[in-house]
DNA sequence: ATGTCACCTGGAGCGCACTCCAGGTCAAGC
DNA sequence: GCTTGACCTGGAGTGCGCTCCAGGTGACAT
């Protein structure tokens, strides 16, 4: 059962130590367990969280809709529906959102073909 | 040859009129023409560029970067090559963007997924 | 004539998500 | 035993991209 330094976890998540400390400071994370001098020793089950965490931030979701889902998280059973329909509506803005770039990445390249074809310096 | 009033183009391209005044005032638009009394007038072209400007913001270009695009737009064909790298540069982020997005939809289908396996509410 | 309303300017303010800082504590290597 | 350096806390600061405000002007309907 390993545990992890600040260091080793901004390694693994990308997210920087300052915002380790200030995702648990807003309660994204459990408090996180400290040595006898005080030091975070992150648990394997952080860095698994910490991993969705940045599932959901790269997709865009909001630190106020992540929080809310933490909070459901660390509810019991009856919040599965609630937690079920927040990640479906935010799934559905994902797709929204790739399709949106999709259409607006083929204008990219249009226009990337078009500067081209007026000839080639 | 139509013009356009500002809430026009607010509603057409979908950035507020406080953002028009802002484009043109950073420069990412040239000087819109105005009417005996000051008020904005915007052309065909005006209502265009900003079509783009749309296309380049939502797929997450910044603001610096489309300054810079702007002020090579204003330039002459010499200025094209850079504007093809520009674009070209872009391009690839977004499809890097799009690649993640997907994997991570993907991973929040599989967690929608497991939570409705626990058993329907 | 009057009221309403869209619009004008310059400049201040805001929300988000961090990021940095000062001042301090411990652990380990030389 | 001393230095180095990773880490701690509370709180202030930052960058981006708008967004809002005060105070004012002009056009148009009644």
């Amino acid at each position: 059962m390993s545990v992890y330094t600040p260091a080793q976890v901004a390694d693994e998540t990308g997210f920087s130590i300052d915002t380790l400390r200030y995702y648990e400071r807003i309660g994204l994370l459990e408090p996180v367990s400290r040595t006898a001098s005080g030091r975070r020793r992150f648990s394997e089950d952080d860095v698994a969280w910490l991993g969705w965490l940045r599932c959901l931030r790269d997709t865009g979701m909001p630190i106020a809709d992540m929080l809310r889902f933490a909070e459901l998280a660390r509810g019991d059973d009856s919040t599965i529906p609630e937690r079920v329909a927040l990640l479906e509506a935010h799934e559905r803005r994902v797709e929204e959102h790739i399709a949106d770039l999709r259409a607006k990445r083929s204008r990219i390249r249009d226009k990337i073909a078009y500067y081209r074809s007026l000839g080639p310096a």
